[in-house]
DNA sequence: CACAAAATATGAACACCGTTCAAAATACAC
DNA sequence: GTGTATTTTGAACGGTGTTCATATTTTGTG
């Protein structure tokens, strides 16, 4: 057999990670398979593979895309319609801080799957992750490092670098624990509640720690 | 073939438990499987489908195992050589909430592969987890939830369980991001720092917010 | 002690999985 | 047209968890 060139390869590319982002609307990624997903196509497993290198790395270019829509899907700060003087204020930090935490959560519930496959699929060696991948990470950090730097001047950069991974692994564990229901058990869980909570107390307290005596 | 009676089901769980255990100290449940550990045990996958049920009732009775092991690990509460008076302090709380936190992150980097299935294992459906699982994760918080309510008494039950999840939580993150390696790339991950900077100022916070006025 | 009956470990079989690879079929260059 | 290079394919491989008839041992009974 042969190239029958119904698509070019970066055409599969495309389809087989759509295909993959439905199914995941619906079920998680361990119900889906190479096979499956090939057949679903009208491609047979090795097409599959030659394209991607693996079912891997299938998995790792869908996890590329997640997170272009998660970072899509932050509201991004829009600095134009904001004062200097407002910016740098503590309730305006706790507002935008809350609204990226929110809107992280609300993106989990909404592409529950998908979310967690970002964080179950682990590389086959501690091989380094992708440089995209990180430098994606560290965009989203820049920017709560820089609301923790406006919002108390007197903080260091290390500091503010510890509260904004501090912040981030909090609410992530939020997110993880609210949707996973292994640890709240079978009563309401109340995640936006617990993001607030979060962010409120542990906001007020740091600003607190470094205004200017 | 039938009964060699060279163990009881009981010894065959208890042999198989302590097997997975000892691979987990070195790699991953991934990298396990039911025909590997019937092999070095000397009986057929069979057999040990006979005894659990299935490979994922094994490795949820290792999670069992596991959760006991945590919660020997970490700190009871020793309330007879702490005075009444000292219990209720911030600082009392502060500490006694550092070490829980200290004890679980030093669990899950001590036994990370086993840590790591606690909470990748999905259940099939999300049918119910089990009862002894519920009422284990049950006890730590309402240890949690004592503690923030012997520390602010003007706090509702409510709020104190809220606090209690939130707080919880977020250790859990921080553990979960900080042996993944995921999120914090290539540089040095401070797990407790960030555990001492969570809790110092999410406490601080809280305790000042029910403090009477 | 012998024999029947219950219990149970077994291994072959099944349906999947991801991956490899020689071969076949197409596309392209000349 | 012809020849060559390219690419899809399907069969095969070794792996997975699970099922089940069978063979064997233990147990209960006469």
């Amino acid at each position: 057999m042969a190239r029958r060139k119904d698509h070019t390869h970066e055409q599969i590319r495309s389809l087989a990670i759509e295909a993959v982002l439905a199914h995941l609307q619906q079920a998680p990624a361990s119900d889906m398979s190479l096979r499956k997903l090939a057949q679903q196509l009208g491609y047979s497993p090795g097409t599959l593979i030659n394209v991607f290198g693996s079912y891997d790395l299938l998995l790792l270019s869908v996890n590329a895309h997640t997170l272009d829509q998660l970072a899509a899907h932050l509201p991004s700060a829009d600095l134009a319609s904001t004062e200097p003087t407002e910016l740098a204020t503590l309730e305006h930090t706790h507002l935008r801080l809350l609204a990226l935490a929110s809107a992280y959560l609300d993106f989990a519930r909404q592409h529950r799957y998908q979310w967690q496959l970002l964080f179950d699929h682990r590389l086959p060696e501690d091989e380094a992750l992708p440089v995209w991948q990180q430098q994606r990470i560290s965009d989203l950090f820049a920017q709560l490092e820089a609301l923790l730097a406006a919002c108390s001047p007197r903080a260091s950069a290390g500091e503010c670098q510890r509260a904004a991974r501090t912040l981030w692994a909090s609410v992530h564990g939020i997110c993880v624990l609210s949707l996973s229901e292994k640890l709240f058990t079978s009563e309401v869980d109340d995640g936006p509640a617990m993001l607030a909570s979060l962010i409120q107390h542990y906001i007020s307290a740091w600003h607190q720690a470094h205004k200017e005596c």
